[in-house]
This record gives structure tokens, C-alpha cells and sequence, in this order.
DNA sequence: CTTATTTATGCAAACGTTTTCAGATGATTA
DNA sequence: TAATCATCTGAAAACGTTTGCATAAATAAG
């Protein structure tokens, strides 16, 4: 049950002492300095190996003040936009040599802030973040802007001004194609089960829900707009409402793809047919929606289009080494792209 | 475009300075030393606070020799079971003061590799992973458990005896209750879609699969038996070699969901009628189980539950401060539950 | 052949903590 | 009152790198 531990290190002064140069040479070699001879180069790195050396990150960073990681934090890693999101937020940046510290806050504000302070402590070089959806002050994030830390905003991001790089996918016309599309199929009584106002996300959703219902002069039922955490037990909630007084809608844009499945199977058990007696469309194209019967028509937003572009930010704002500017001032755009499938077909 | 980086920095002297004290104090306060008299540690925290004071973790574990931060290395998070298991060892990691640092080898060896490289640059204290299938050799961890650091290994573990705790699903009882709940549904004729037997997985529920057609006498047609990475692709193509020659299977155990969702979706699109000409047992009780049409008997297990023993096992080591063991010699079993749905039912 | 320049190395001081050791203060006991 | 002990605090040395400065060696220029 027991084992003993071991403790010797391998560190730049044993390479060194191994080779009878000086610590600076061996740092610089290994450092890829150019005032160090081929040779010399060649014999470190050799011995390094031999020795089985690591850089020790922590010594390294303290004294040049670049760790070479990155924080991220983010609402949930189990949704699937999120998942596809960091995936490739890892990949590539390892392929710049840069590691990943992933946190999740689970939508809760404090621990948010929590999480800031542990990657402050930490001393990341940049801070990637995907808020709450309760998020409304973002001073947590004040330090890395102040310490001239990159901080990038995606998916929720903060609508105020705020010195700091924002990548948002285009949930204006997201929401816009989705009911536009709707409407095309004939609908003319359209739901609308929407997230908090509190997020700029759902704020776009809205209003473009209302743009589309407005150009077709479709007039918006409010007892069938709900803004509201989008759990399958609400999506429930709001469809019991809905069917249970007076005919229900025609039609249904679901911010997100959990809603619409459960507005699917609400209807199923109700004898509700989709797509004949209503039309549904969600928000994400989770790969739960191709998979359900009937197959959810649901909005793309390129998750992993997200990450690269977030990666490429980061590795273009720590590479103005010095004096670069620390964010951009316009915010990288991600398109969106509608899947049409069996929950809004015609026939 | 641009903004200045400011690069002040708030140590532990400067709180030593403001109140005329040591550092050595500061720190002793902060650490909660029992040798400071409670004024000063009130003074010291308040004055820290004031300050926007944090800790260098790269300073405290250069010197202390712990980063409080823990390494994971999986194959992706992006998998159902993976995502909840990471959800709940960054919570509870969380509530005892530890970080966790998130790997994806994308099921490369050589990535995994790189990675326990990089994880040991940042000097981790201890490190949990969850290997790629095709991982024999772990001779890339040896440095950890040189070095006194834990390592525990879940889901796919090294067969062979190694200086790491273990945490296994018990896999051959999943695949031996699927199988038999198969076999209590009047299915004969079984056919088995595998994972490659290179990890200790997939030769457990093989073996679970064998001794559940063993005991009741049923024969194993080899042909009917595949073993191979468990994608969509390579399902649908072991439907089809099964189904357009002679007569085709009337029972399936698939070792992962996803082949157990093309499994139907071929059946699907053959007019093979799920579950009356076709009974069909997944691997992880995926959410997708369950929306599907039919949904799809599956093993849970019960991730969360691993995620929590993990941190568990890992705080339990790690608080053997000095001398302790650094693995256990018991791997440490999370039970499985078969959850049956209409994908095998008898009417 | 000297002098300037480039290339290659070493010395030593940082980086911000923690921790050992010793010293100071105050309380308690002999 | 002196001696003992527990409680507090400070000085200084680490931890393993990187890097500015100085110097040495090799090369180029005058």
C-alpha cells in the first residue's frame, strides 16, 4: 500500500555541471538564443534528454513573466457547443505551445469570480471566457486588463464598453433565419421560448425573432414569448401553457436545442404532430436534434470556427511581445448557418 | 486598437511595507501559521484585500515545491461520460483549494506523451488520466511516480502492475447484464460490436459477453463479432456486412452508444424493425439514448460517481504531506446499472 | 598587425514566495 | 527576581530559471 518518494531533480545545473558550462549557456541553448555554437547546442540538448530534464515551469515564469498557459472559463464543459469549442481551443493552442487551464464556473456568478482570481494567481498570460448568463459586472476581469493580460470574450460577452477582444456568432440573424424560415413554412401563430434579456445573446435572439415576425407582419402573441433559463423543465412548463388554453401556436423558435426537444417530445406525448400541426426550430444544432424523430431544424453556429479564431486572437495579441495593444477594438464576427430538417418540413 | 499595459504588481512586500512589518509575517498571516497574533493577521488580510492582492502561485510553488494544481489527460471531452467526469472532478478539486489543468490527447499516443511532458514542466502535484486505447507502454508517467507524485488512471487503465491508483467501471458485469437482459428477451442469434482489444475496456466486456452467451449456451458467431474503433462509420459498415448476407442478428451489444445509434438508424432505413426483429444494448447511457425512436438500453456508469472518487483518492494521497504512500494498491470499482428502454423490449 | 566587430560564454542579480534560525516580547513558574 | 516557556516577529537563504552586463574568443576591417 506504500511506496517511498523519490525527490531528485533535474535541473539546469546539473546539466551544467555535466557538461562544465555555465547555467546561462545551457538556458540560452535550450532557449534557442542565437549567441550559442551549434555544437554547444547540439551537446545540451543531448545531455538534457539524457538526464531526462523538463523546464520547470514555475522557475521559468517567475522570473520571465510568461507562463505560456492560458485560463479559460466557461459556463458548463458538458454542453455541446462548449465542448466543441474548447476542443479546439486546446488543439491549437498547443500547436503555438501554449497549455490550457479550463475552468468551469456551472452559471454561477461567484464562483466566476472565483475562478478569476485563482487564474490571476496563477498568472496566466490571457483569459478566455464565456459568462454567466447573470453575468452584468465584470470588474473580476479588471485585473488582467490592468496587469496587460489579454481577456477575450465569447459566446456571452459584455455589453458595455470593455477593454477586451469579443468573438460572437451572429445571433441576430441566427434568430432571424430561424423564424424567417418558419414563417416560409406557413407559420403563422409562432412561439417564442427565449433566454434571459440579461445575456446580450438573448437580447439578439429577440430582436431578431421580432424583425422577422414584423417584416411578414405576423403579429407576436406576448403569452407565447418566455424568457427564462432554458432547462427541458421549463420548455415543458411554457409548452403546458401554451396547449392546455385555446389553440397553441403553429410554430416554435427555441433559443436552444434542449428546449426544442422537449417542446419535440411534449408534443409527441400529447399527440401534438410535428412538423403537420406545428413547426419546430432550435438553436445550435446539438447532435441530439439530428438524431430525434422528427429531426430538429436548429441553427449552426461553427463552434469550432469559434475556437480557432479565439486561438488566433490570443497568439496574435501575446506575440506583440512589448507594447502591442492588448484586445481588438472590433469584434471577430462568427456566421451562422440554418439546418433545415423534418421539424419544419411541408409535407 | 491599442492600449498601454500597466505593470504594477502587488508582492506580499508591499503589504510588508504598508504596514511596517516582514514579509515573512505577511506570508506567515496568509498561510494561517498559528504563530501570529490575530490583530496582525486582521491587519494583514484586510490590507491585502485592499491592496487587489494574490498570490504568485508560481513564486509559492517554486519555493513550497506544490502547485495546487492538478493535470488531467483524456481522450476528448467532448464524450458524454468524459464531460461529466471532468465536470465533477473540477467542482470538487475546486472545493479543496486545487486547479485542474484539462488535456486532450484526441486519442493520440504521442500527444499523450507531449502532454505528461508539459504537465510535468508545470510541476503538477498530481496527475489523473484516462489513456488513449491504443496506450501499451506508460513509461511517459514514470516521471510522476519518480517523482512522488500520484497517479491515478480511469476508464482505460494499464493492465500490467504500475505505481498508480486505478479506477475502473466494472465492465465485465456492464457487458455481461446487456448480454443476458438480450438473452432473457428471446434473442439467439448476438452479435457483438467491440471496441479493439488493445485496452483492458474492451477485453472486459468481451469477456462479459462471452460468459453470458457461455451460460446459456448460445453459440458466438465469429463474423458476428467486431472489433474496432467504435465510430458510426465502422458500425454502419458491420451492420451492413451482417445484414446483406443469409439472415442478419436479432440481438446486438455494442460496446459505445454512438454504434448503437447508427445500429438503428441502419435498421431504420433497412425497415428492420427495432425491437421486434432486432433488439439492440448500448455502452454509457449517452442522453442520446434516450431521445432516440426507439430509445436504446444502455450500461450507466455512473460518471459522476467516478469523478468524485477520483478526487477523493487524489486529495486523500496528496494530504500525506511527507511520507506517505503515493498510490493504492486496490483499484477502486464503480458499479454499473443496465438501463433498459424500448430498444429490447419483448411486445 | 592592430583595431573594431561579431560571436560565444560566464557572473550575478533578479523574480515573489516560504521557511529555518535566531531573537524579542510577554507570561508563567520556581 | 531570575529562569523557563510559549508566543510572536524579522533576517536571510533558498527554489530554478532568465537576462543585463562584462569578458573572452574568433573573425573582419583598416
Amino acid at each position: 500500500m506504500a511506496v517511498g518518494k523519490k525527490n531528485y531533480q533535474n535541473t539546469i545545473l546539473d546539466i551544467a555541471e555535466a557538461l562544465k558550462l555555465s547555467p546561462a549557456t545551457i538556458s540560452r541553448a535550450l532557449n534557442n538564443h542565437p549567441y550559442v555554437k551549434e555544437k554547444t547546442r547540439n551537446d545540451v540538448v543531448e545531455m538534457a534528454a539524457k538526464l531526462g530534464y523538463r523546464r520547470n515551469l514555475m522557475a521559468s515564469g517567475l522570473r520571465s513573466n510568461r507562463t505560456h498557459t492560458i485560463g479559460l472559463i466557461i459556463p458548463r464543459v458538458s454542453m455541446f457547443f462548449h465542448a466543441e469549442v474548447i476542443t479546439t481551443i486546446q488543439n491549437d493552442l498547443h500547436k503555438h505551445g501554449y497549455s490550457l487551464i479550463i475552468c468551469q464556473s456551472n452559471d454561477s456568478v461567484s464562483m466566476e469570480r472565483e475562478l478569476a482570481e485563482t487564474l490571476y494567481s496563477s498568472r496566466v498570460d490571457a483569459l478566455i471566457a464565456a459568462c454567466t448568463l447573470q453575468t452584468v459586472d465584470f470588474s473580476h476581469f479588471d485585473k488582467f486588463v490592468e496587469h496587460g493580460n489579454p481577456v477575450i470574450f465569447y459566446d456571452r460577452v459584455p455589453v458595455e464598453d470593455y477593454k477586451a477582444t469579443l468573438i460572437k456568432g451572429d445571433d441576430f440573424k441566427g434568430a432571424y433565419l430561424a423564424t424567417s424560415h418558419l414563417i416560409a413554412a406557413g407559420c403563422k401563430r409562432i412561439a417564442h421560448i427565449s433566454g434571459p434579456l440579461t445575456s446580450n445573446l438573448y437580447q439578439d435572439r429577440a430582436a431578431g425573432f421580432l424583425k422577422a415576425m414584423e417584416e411578414h407582419q405576423l403579429p407576436v402573441n406576448p403569452d407565447w414569448v418566455f424568457h427564462q433559463e432554458l432547462t427541458q423543465g421549463n420548455a415543458l412548463f411554457a409548452m403546458q401553457k401554451m396547449f392546455t388554453t385555446g389553440a397553441g401556436p403553429d410554430g416554435l423558435f427555441a433559443d436552444n436545442d434542449t428546449s426544442a426537444i422537449a417542446a419535440i417530445e411534449y408534443a409527441k406525448e400529447k399527440g401534438i404532430i410535428v412538423p403537420d400541426a406545428l413547426k419546430v426550430a432550435g438553436y445550435s444544432n446539438d447532435p441530439r436534434t439530428a438524431i430525434i424523430t422528427p429531426a430538429i431544424t436548429s441553427v449552426e453556429q461553427f463552434p469550432s470556427l469559434v475556437g480557432r479564431r479565439i486561438v488566433e486572437t490570443v497568439v496574435e495579441l501575446l506575440s506583440n511581445d512589448a507594447e502591442g495593444p492588448t484586445y481588438k477594438i472590433e469584434p471577430v464576427m462568427i456566421p451562422v448557418e440554418l439546418i433545415v430538417r423534418k421539424s419544419t418540413s411541408t409535407n
